[in-house]
DNA sequence: TAGCCCGGCGTTTTT
DNA sequence: CGCCGGGCTA
């Protein structure tokens, strides 16, 4: 067995694997194999004899979970499957529902959405009086989940804000308080609750931090590095006895500071179990060593971090290139050529797929061109996380209406559906009985039999009641019913679906689709789970939000944020729009911490390459209707790209002054002046950096030596399979080419 | 009550 | 340039 669970690893891995006692720390590189580390440890303490129940695992993502289940299982059946596996929210919310009763909590509690926060948000900054316009919703909201991630209730929020003279702080630690007693009050909870409740729970009853102690004796944490002050007390709580706490992560891997992340949970690792063993993992599996060495040059630049080097046995192939565009549209149309080139490239002996490919950026509204750009070149792609299944509107409404058919109190969802679809009961009625409520000291749901006495007049009244009777006779089927026929009742009897049909646009059939397929997963649900109430329902819809993709994704390629790029591979990857001011984005260059995290966010997508990169910039483009013009990123020339007559210093330097003098909107009139330079000194210095520029062509200017270093270049064959390298052949998008 | 218009604003988003 | 939300008017 244990032959089994080390001979596929390499001397790191193995270490990791066998140090099953005390605290560890693996430093895993990006495409080091880190899940492979995690699995076989967990299946080699289980061929040890430690039982599976007294093992957690706790990851980010259900993906992470799902696919790490899965590998254990694989590697032990049977016993294997019985590890707990699951993303930090998930457990949290098992425990507090199974310990419910003894932290005198409602088990069938409900979990609000960033959206539903907001809301929630929303109606608190009403009720207190507060400015709209200097008190953003969605930054107060932001505020209140980074105070949870922080452990902070609202009187330490207006303690901080109050010893700091912060008034700003004040309100918002007044919005807070009123947040929490609304969300008490509809047996609500956000994500931040999940772990601090959770956290006060262990912390408050010794009894229960005992035994939970006493089950997981050994523990494992996934991306480390991702992990915010809440959590990472969570953990050291738990691992308080036995301390066989293994946590696996990667600095500088680190991109979610801003949602409350904190990278000294692993930098200050060995100073909290200052026993603790270390092992980090560099052999990289995935990428040519070009790519590796330019990774390592950019990331190199950070000082918060653990020296590490990526290295690598596999082939010295492959290029690094840096393609130059004069607008983003040009960019997107390189790319484009560039991909097309490829998929019929003999030279490569069309060995790629369109899956193959993925473009990377800074933010959504960078994939608009790429669609375009693919679309004219048919290019297949998919465009990943825009807008997740779960958030689309229809869907919200459906499930508000299950909210409140769980929980009519349910403020929130209340108010989404009491007037969708129409039923002639308007923002003053709702505003009206809302206050009514309020005053009562009631939900919106209790005060409805009150409506006249509250004021309402006589068409909203009767509109009113008959929406309470159809949600109650869908209450009835709460216990017999599942939920499948709930979901079905509410999309009949509500006329949602009706009015959808009368609709009969693109948009509302796709509405329907979405629907249906909703439908069909809430059935999914009824067969696969073992809990198949309603409420159960409810929290598993709160916490899994995959998109499944994969079925989706193939055969195509795909376009994504940097930050959703993470934790995944690719032959071939283009990350777009390296310009300073988008990437680094804003002011971020001007803040150390926020430029080590955007240089961060460079590594994460040049390391998911495994054979060809390219770096894209556009010296000119089009953002909010305006023209801005753009100095290449700073990243490109730590990648070794040099600028040799300091142009782009100098060039760096005007673009800071612009900056400064008007307010980061560098504007500048498109078909502008002789600001064009060409930036021909960028020369080669390929021979140390083990880089090359493809050609001119790629690059946008030729460099000023003329000289090109030679590229595997391409022909364009329109039958793959006859042609021969050197044949002459005609291309609908490329016209006639020679190799 | 509902539809229209205008103004403001515009990283990233595992749960 | 587009989207969304709030306010105004029919």
């Amino acid at each position: 067995m244990k032959e089994i669970l080390t001979k596929n690893l390499n001397l790191s891995q193995m270490e990791a694997v066998l140090c099953t006692e005390g605290p560890l720390i693996i430093f895993a590189g990006a495409g080091t194999g880190k899940t492979r580390v995690i699995t076989h440890r967990i299946a080699y303490l289980l061929s040890l004899g430690v039982a599976p129940q007294s093992v957690l695992a706790v990851t980010f993502t259900n993906k992470a979970a799902l696919e790490m289940k899965k590998r254990i299982s694989d590697l032990i059946p049977g016993i294997g499957a019985n590890a707990w596996v699951s993303t930090f929210h998930s457990f949290c919310a098992h425990f507090l529902h199974a310990e419910a009763s003894r932290i005198s909590l409602n088990p069938d509690f409900l979990i609000y959405d960033f959206t539903d926060q907001k809301n929630v948000v929303k109606d608190c900054i009403k009720e207190l009086n507060i400015d709209e316009k200097r008190f953003k919703i969605s930054t107060i909201a932001d505020k209140i989940s980074r105070a949870k991630d922080d452990l902070k209730f609202s009187s330490d929020m207006a303690a901080e804000a109050e010893y700091m003279g912060d008034f700003f702080g004040t309100t918002v630690a007044k919005i807070y308080e009123l947040y929490q007693k609304k969300l008490e009050r509809a047996d609500a909870m956000d994500f931040g609750d999940l772990i601090m409740r959770t956290v006060s729970a262990l912390q408050q009853h010794s009894e229960l931090l005992e035994r939970y102690r006493e089950k997981y004796k050994y523990i494992m944490v996934d991306e480390y590095q991702d992990t915010n002050h809440a959590q990472y007390i969570f953990i050291k709580l738990l691992a308080g006895k036995y301390r066989n706490v293994c946590v696996v992560g990667d600095d500088d891997q680190s991109v979610y500071s801003w949602r409350g992340a904190d990278i000294n949970n692993i930098l200050d690792f060995e100073k909290d179990y200052p026993n603790a063993k270390s092992v980090k993992l560099e052999q990289n599996y995935r990428s040519t060593p070009k790519i590796l060495s330019t990774a390592n040059q950019v990331v190199k630049h950070n000082n918060a971090r653990i020296s590490k080097r990526l290295w690598t046995q596999n082939p010295d192939s492959g290029s690094v290139t840096v393609l130059k565009a004069v607008n983003e549209n040009d960019e997107a149309l390189k790319v484009a050529k560039k991909i097309t080139e490829l998929i019929y490239s003999s030279a490569y002996g069309n060995k790629y797929k369109f899956s193959d490919f993925a473009v990377f950026y800074r933010t959504n509204a960078q994939s608009r061109t790429f669609e375009d750009a693919f679309r004219v070149s048919r290019i297949p792609y998919t465009v990943v996380g825009t807008l997740r299944f779960y958030d689309r509107a229809e869907i919200k409404d459906v499930i508000a209406y299950l909210k409140l058919i769980h929980n009519p109190n349910d403020n929130v969802s209340f108010k989404r559906v009491i007037n969708i679809p129409r039923r002639g009961i308007g923002k003053t009625s709702i505003e009206t009985l809302e206050k009514f409520a309020q005053l009562k000291n009631m939900s919106i749901w209790q005060s409805v039999p009150f409506a006249r006495e509250a004021g309402l007049t006589k068409g909203p009244v009767k509109a009113l009641n008959s929406f309470a009777q159809l949600i109650k006779d869908f209450s009835v089927l709460k216990d017999g019913g599942s939920v499948k026929l709930i979901a079905e009742k509410v999309i009949t009897d509500s006329r949602y679906l009706k009015e959808l049909e009368i609709e009969n646009t693109l948009e509302s059939k796709i509405k329907i689709g979405n629907i249906q397929e909703l439908i069909s997963a809430v059935d999914d649900f009824g067969t696969r789970s073992s809990d198949k109430s309603l409420a159960g329902y409810l929290t598993q819809i709160a916490l899994i939000n995959d998109t499944d993709s994969s079925d989706e994704s193939k055969g195509k390629a795909t376009l994504m944020t940097l930050h959703l790029a993470k934790g995944l591979e690719f032959d071939n990857v283009f990350i777009c729009g390296l310009e300073e001011g988008l990437l680094p984005i804003g002011e971020s260059a001007f803040n150390d911490k926020e430029l080590e995290e955007e240089r961060r966010l460079v590594y994460v997508g040049m390391t998911r390459a495994r054979k060809l990169l390219y770096l894209c910039w556009s010296t000119e483009r089009r953002v909010y209707g305006k023209t801005i013009w753009n100095m290449p990123s700073r990243f490109i020339a730590e990648a070794g790209f040099k600028d040799e007559s300091a142009e782009m210093e100098q060039n760096r330097e005007q673009s800071f002054q612009n900056k400064l003098s008007q307010g980061f909107n560098r504007t500048i009139q498109s078909g502008g002046s002789g600001q064009r330079q060409n930036f021909q000194s960028f020369n080669k210095k390929s021979s140390q950096a083990e880089i090359l520029y493809t050609n001119a062509d790629s690059y946008g200017y030729m460099p000023s030596g003329g000289e090109i270093t030679k590229d595997e270049r391409l022909i364009i064959p329109l039958k793959i399979e006859s042609v021969q390298i050197g044949t002459v052949v005609s291309h609908p998008v490329f016209g006639r080419r020679q190799n």
